[in-house]
DNA sequence: ATTGCTAAAAGG
């Protein structure tokens, strides 16, 4: 090696650090060991795809506001009505897998019991990417009667065999006390199931715009989602490969004693099991693996969310009506909510156009200019190409306005 | 005693 391969040397290390990196924003943020995508990284760009690049480069992630963290308090209360922590020891990568696997066949199981479930986690793929997002409520409540029903009598096809059985609050109560569990388990089609996004405000004013189409997108995510689960069609080895999980390693022992305690102290708080004592019920088989924790998991799934086993596939109870409730930051008070409709080829268009970006087929854009308030709040704004873009646009079409009547 | 870190979502 002479002088001059080592200069050569140093000098493409230089230039290698000033170098622009040219790779995708999957394959920079996204891809092994970094973890993969979440639904918040296809639903937050929508507010400025700018500003998620320049977090993502910067801090490698959000950046926690102190509106962020009192909204975090907000939802920690509700999820905390609808649930008891119980301590676990995990000892393995397999282990804590398991128990958020676990947390989910619980929430199943609570819908099912009291007709609400809050924090449940879901995995899924969107075109290629495995993703994974945590739907804030499922609940039997249907937040807008009529329009179901004007959806139900738009139908081409209506299902025959299968009255609505949509709930109103008021019928959901008077149901559930004259014990609803045991005649929905038993005789009548599994109840339907609504999907809610509840976000907190600083203000004690419903959202418009932008805001609003965050949220209605984050919850259209989170349908298509469920209903792959509800399907059955979640490749649970693309999984596990994504996280590097050895989905057929035995739990560890702790973790194996602490799911058989849970599974019994659970079926004893069902409403059916109590009727029957432990004793004369068969042992059930109790998962030691990922795959058969899954299996599991795709079970309560397909029970919770399909019309009935012996009913197609397609037969999904998941319905299509999206809630998004607003509270108020100070005290969690209800502000209001608006519904939306499932929207799958909105969908399809919205995020087949994000995972372009994601992927590096195309440059993030910024906002607007009907939406550079949003410019006021954001730290990025200074340093910001889109932003000196858009104001010499402004300048350049203010001057052309003028030069145009000064010819006139 | 309360905060931070990890997860996602947390809000504008």
């Amino acid at each position: 090696m002479t002088v001059d391969d080592v200069q050569g040397l140093m000098l493409g290390v230089e230039k290698e650090a000033e170098v622009e990196d040219n790779r995708s924003p999957l394959e920079r943020f996204r891809r092994p060991p970094k973890k993969p995508l979440s639904v918040t990284d296809i639903v937050s760009p929508a507010w400025c795809e700018l500003q998620y690049w320049y977090s993502l480069t910067k801090y490698g992630k959000i950046k926690r506001t102190p509106a962020m963290k009192q909204g975090s308090r907000v939802h920690q209360d509700l999820e905390a009505q609808v649930y008891d922590v119980v301590p676990v020891a995990v000892e393995t990568r397999e282990d804590v897998w398991g128990l958020r696997i676990w947390n989910v066949v619980q929430g199943l199981r609570t819908l099912r019991a009291t007709g609400l479930t809050r924090e449940l986690e879901i995995w899924g793929i969107l075109d290629g990417e495995v993703i994974n997002g945590v739907i804030d409520e499922l609940s039997y409540i249907c937040p807008d009667p009529d329009l179901e029903l004007g959806l139900e009598a738009s139908k081409q096809d209506p299902v025959a065999d299968r009255p609505p059985n949509q709930l109103s609050i008021e019928d959901f109560f008077v149901q559930r006390s004259a014990g609803i569990n045991a005649t929905l388990t038993n005789a009548a089609p599994p109840p339907k199931i609504y999907l809610t996004d509840i976000k907190t405000r600083t203000a004690n004013t419903l959202p418009r715009g932008a805001a609003l189409k965050t949220v209605q997108l984050q919850l259209q995510l989170y349908h298509h989602l469920l209903s792959a689960l509800a399907h059955g069609t979640v490749p649970r080895s693309a999984i596990f490969s994504r996280y590097g999980l050895d989905s057929t390693a035995p739990f560890s022992t702790a973790m194996t004693d602490a799911l058989t305690a849970l599974e019994s102290t659970s079926t004893d708080n069902t409403p059916s099991s109590t009727a029957t004592p432990s004793a004369s019920r068969p042992e059930p088989h109790q998962p030691n693996t990922l795959i058969s924790l899954w299996d599991l998991m795709q079970a309560e799934f397909a029970q919770t969310l399909c019309a009935g086993p012996a009913s197609s596939p397609s037969a999904t109870t998941l319905s299509p009506l999206l809630r998004a409730e607003f509270r108020a930051q100070a005290d969690g008070a209800v502000l209001g909510s608006r519904v939306f409709v499932a929207d799958d080829e909105a969908l399809a268009r919205y995020v087949g156009e994000a995972l372009r970006w994601w992927r590096g087929e195309r440059a993030p854009r910024g906002v607007d200019v009907e939406d550079a308030f949003k410019c006021r709040v954001c730290e990025f704004a200074e340093g910001c190409e889109w932003r000196v873009g858009k104001v010499e646009e402004a300048v350049r079409r203010s001057r052309m306005r003028w030069r145009k009547k000064a010819t006139e």
